[in-house]
DNA sequence: AAATATACGTGTTGAAATGACACTTAGAAT
DNA sequence: ATTCTAAGTGTCATTTCAACACGTATATTT
């Protein structure tokens, strides 16, 4: 096998960045897929995706993740954080996969290495992107996440268990709600990444002690029961503390 | 500027593993870093680095990470984590570090994507390599690192603030001790790294109820005081146990 | 042999945080 | 007017946590 240039070209390794991204939604955990367009779709499985793509030239990796971001949602400062690496030599040699490949990828058969993003957004502030590469993009339950391309139900899994750990460390659980917020929907939101029911008295006791949600004067609109009591971040209050980057206990 | 294959090959970014080995030693906690061969060392700085290296090809990253450290230390099986990529455009191309990578590296000004782990290493079973690439290897306080190559000392940095936020989370604590340790050296390492001090009872209390400690029947000998009884962690308890992954919470 | 220096080992108490628990209220829809 | 639904609220028992001091065993020094 002679090693000349092109061989070292196809050999090196590509690096991407992938993003899970989570919503929330009507009490759900939510997830941003891809459906491909594959033409022969005789094969059924594996037409899903994670958002990804190939790092620029001169581009970090935040940023590669931020762009992938907007262009699929057209949003921007949202939360944002990398949990993992993949680089496994054979993770996207599955047969399938790389028919797919050799569709969109210069060197298909090139080893990737793939740095992983989770983020969290507000649902509600989403707006599909009509555009190229984000062709089918939909919503999917995490509970009803399909077989996906390459190792990419690895990630997500992994994506998943780093939310978990994070959400009781980091108060991040409101990144998910809109601006204004009511604490039971928050509280859904904690009982559902964690996977547990929480005493509702309890929970506002301990969400309130932190001290770091603003107490609106204004209330919920046309919700078929008592409207409850907005809240808001309080990004000041968090700002002041200072936590040591991590611990903060939920 | 022609974009021919080996100009592919050289802007194709490079992927390498970084470790940061923490041993722990006379009450502090160390890090082992590399001192490279430089000939014309008129640069007093930046001689340092940490261990790393591109990864071979059909290599996955722990696997990568584990050569490096076994290359290294002669080590095997030791407790190994990764905690971050770091891929910014130009992290290897400052000057002098540049200088350097143009004697060991084929294509010396790619751009590097480094995948860093973090490893606990019982610092007496570390054996120095005498060979090749370990030039000298030394371990170095980590309140006393000195200015070190490319990104190293931020990721040096990220490695110390990740590795305190496992141990309140796992019990990892033991992973720097000898196989029999005491209490008090177990209390030292939580506070070397926690970088606060602990009362001596209250550890003990929390530590112990965690039943994840075995006490041995051998105390420890030589020391001009008491003798301490000595502990090993047990394993098969911890198992039992199937933690989720994560919050253990020293 | 005595003295010294050093780390080991041990319990209690008051304060704070946690978990368990049930009913009334407000608004929209029928 | 009735019904449905989620909001909002307090107490008590238990657990966890932080603070705190002294006698003991061993090697070394005198």
């Amino acid at each position: 096998m002679p090693s000349n240039s092109s061989q070292i070209a196809q050999l090196n390794p590509h690096v991407s960045v992938d993003c899970v991204i989570f919503g929330f939604d009507e009490g759900e955990l939510k997830v941003l897929l891809i459906e491909r367009n594959i033409e022969n779709n005789d094969q059924e499985t594996r037409k899903f995706s994670l958002p990804g793509n190939l790092i620029d030239d001169n581009e970090n990796l935040d940023t590669s993740a931020k762009r992938i971001l907007k262009e699929l949602t057209h949003l921007e400062n949202i939360y944002l954080e990398q949990f993992y690496a993949f680089g496994d030599p054979d993770r996207v040699k599955n047969s399938t996969d790389a028919q797919w490949l050799n569709k969109v990828r210069d060197v298909p058969n090139a080893r990737v290495i793939t740095v992983a993003y989770y983020s969290l957004v507000k649902i509600g502030d989403y707006q599909p992107a009509a555009d190229s590469f984000a062709r089918k993009a939909f919503w999917c339950p995490v509970s009803e996440v399909p077989q996906l391309a390459f190792d990419h139900n690895l990630i997500f899994d992994k994506a998943l268990s780093s939310l978990k750990i994070k959400l009781r460390l980091q108060p991040i659980g409101f990144e998910l709600l809109p601006h204004k917020f009511s604490l039971g929907q928050l509280q859904k939101v904690y009982e559902t990444i964690l996977g547990t029911s929480l005493d509702k008295r309890n929970f506002r006791r301990k969400i309130l002690n932190k001290g770091l949600l603003k107490e609106l004067e204004e209330k919920q609109k046309g919700v078929p029961h008592k409207r409850a009591i907005l809240f808001e971040f309080d990004k000041v209050a968090y700002d002041r503390l200072k936590v040591d980057q991590y611990y903060f206990e939920f």
